[in-house]
DNA sequence: ATGCCCTACACAAACGTTTGCCGCAAGTGC
DNA sequence: GCACTTGCGGCAAACGTTTGTGTAGGGCAT
């Protein structure tokens, strides 16, 4: 349309029109109806044919300087090269376009100093609220915010009572457990992840609590810490396989992890699904593409995200709200059969 | 540090020094020495105390509104999920950190519908630039933005005389041929990615070059496009031995597509690489991890990254540039062993 | 005719910066 | 003694919105 020419600006069309900057102003951010409390049927008409004719766009930063409120929302993740992280950050990103407003996303790598600096970047931003998926369990860090009157929610990870939208993990947990023992296995391993993370240790902790009622008790020296990714898979099975005997099923809370438990398999000549199954999680597209199909949790990563948005905004319009807890599915494929 | 409290501003610090809000703004924006011409040594040092005591943070709503220059840069990629393009944002992101500027990214799904939309909705937000992840090449698309005025720089994927940071995809292609040949494969298909993409493109030329420099010419059916995602691998591979044979290696011009490809290959009872190697690209981390370690080409996706960033904030500054060619390397696994 | 309430706008003051220009005093050269 | 620079800083006008308040004119009831 505009030819790199000078921007349309509110008075621009106003005085076209013959009419205040004001009731421009009011008719275009007022609704079909409540645009009458201010200007005749006809002059919503002109001004709405002239602001489309002229293709006018609102300068964002006057109107945040007058409002105080940006339209901006900042999202931390440790890794968006992390299939996980990047999928609910997709989700959120969907649900900002919809409202119409924007973010910035950043990785924090999980590392206490990033955490703490990438927000302040993000509130130089003058963002009206912030998306932390890299919550760390029991870290003051969200609670001296929260006293600092800083609007944030938490996404795929929990931490204390903030708001947060997440896979009922335990669940997930519970469902890897039940399916592992329906299919006679009893001596299950678990790679558990970062210790910082609610996601590991909540799905660890379904695992353990299904076994108990099954009257099975999981020894501490099976449950490992690791990365999510694949080396780290790789390195948590192999201190797992080191530290006596091999279970008869690995759970990795994590499918890349898991894909590294596969290779440390492989190398040592042990047989998937026949000497161990394999459980993963988050049923990431690659688990049904393995040389040994994956059994895995399908978790709704995308419509965290989602959710994680939408409870701030609510937040930020002031509404009280609560935690999402979203439900996980099992998916059985080859790793766990027979 | 303050807590909820009114943000500071220019004008509190200005009367708690003592002195205009111009002079307090120009020694703020300005190195050491040259706020010397601005205000006395005694006044800059009292004016940077203040500054920090009270933690002021310049309002870059106001300052944007001022300078009609937002330090706002959008990026347009065709999937934040997909590992390459997160990895090649990261470096976006991490350049842009370093030289103060703040990015939008948002997937186009390389729908061009999404791609103009998206695009609008960032210039919309006021951004100094974009930079695009997913040209499509001989898309009228890019001229008519630089025809507008536009800035913008090109990521991973090159299209017309467009300024552009990519690896150089020839050579990375002419690396595989040159691998392949030499430990005797001769009957190579390539799994090329979508049409519209100049990194299957380019990929698949660079081997067509080599082989046929050595003599050998692969048919045109050899050649088969599709996603560049597991699922989008399998299916290539598939369409690949349906017509006629099995190659005796195969070139995915994308790591997850040579794990689809892997997957239709172990369905068929196809040994890798005992009947057909097999080579990726770009050396993603899970490459290493596969029941088959995979042969690819490593390619410098953060930095990819980094350079597209830098050479758009260059255009912005007036500076001449020119597009940045980076290059690959080839990590021999034992997908193409033997 | 008076008072009053609507409708349909206009006025103007912010919001917090940046930046062109002006001014004053002290020094400088002659 | 003069004109002239130079150093240091103030003044005020923007940038483009939003929003509280003001106000004409018309209709209505009294």
């Amino acid at each position: 349309m505009d030819k790199g020419s000078e921007p349309v600006t509110l008075r621009m069309i106003a005085d076209e029109v013959g009419v205040n900057v004001s009731t421009v102003s009011r008719v275009i951010n007022s609704s079909d109806k409540e645009a009458r409390r201010w200007a005749s049927s006809e002059m919503i008409d002109r001004i709405r044919t002239v602001v489309a004719a002229r293709g006018y766009q609102r300068n964002p930063h006057a109107a945040s300087l007058r409002t105080r409120r940006s339209g901006l929302v900042g999202v931390l993740v440790p890794r968006l090269q992390d299939f996980v992280l990047a999928t609910v950050y997709e989700g959120i990103e969907e649900a900002a376009t919809e409202q119409g407003i924007s973010t910035f996303v950043t990785n924090s790598l999980d590392r206490p100093e990033n955490q703490a600096s990438r927000t302040e970047l993000m509130l130089s931003r003058r963002v009206d609220g912030l998306i932390f998926g890299d919550a760390h369990a029991g870290d003051p860090f969200l609670d001296t915010l929260a006293k600092r009157g800083i609007k944030f929610t938490l996404v795929s990870r929990r931490s204390g009572d903030h708001i947060s939208a997440t896979c009922d993990d335990i669940l997930g947990g519970r469902l890897v457990a039940e399916h592992l023992l329906a299919t006679g296995r009893r001596d299950i391993g678990i790679l558990s992840g970062r210790q910082y993370a609610s996601t590991g240790n909540d799905r660890t902790a379904g695992v353990v609590q299904a076994c108990l009622e099954a009257g099975i008790r999981i020894r501490p020296e099976r449950i490992v810490h690791g990365g999510f990714d694949a080396p780290g898979g790789r390195q948590a099975t192999e201190r797992l396989l080191e530290q006596g005997g091999c279970p008869d099923a690995i759970f990795a809370t994590n499918d890349f992890a898991a894909i590294g438990a596969m290779g440390v398999l492989r190398d040592r000549g042990i047989g998937v699904p026949d000497d161990v199954a394999i459980v993963g999680y988050n049923d990431t597209p690659l688990a049904a593409e393995l040389s040994i199909p994956l059994t895995t949790i399908h978790s709704p990563m995308h419509e965290m995200g989602r959710a994680g948005l939408n409870l701030l905004l609510a937040m930020l319009r002031g509404e009280a709200v609560q935690s999402v807890r979203l439900a996980p599915e099992l998916v059985v494929r080859a790793s766990t059969a027979g």
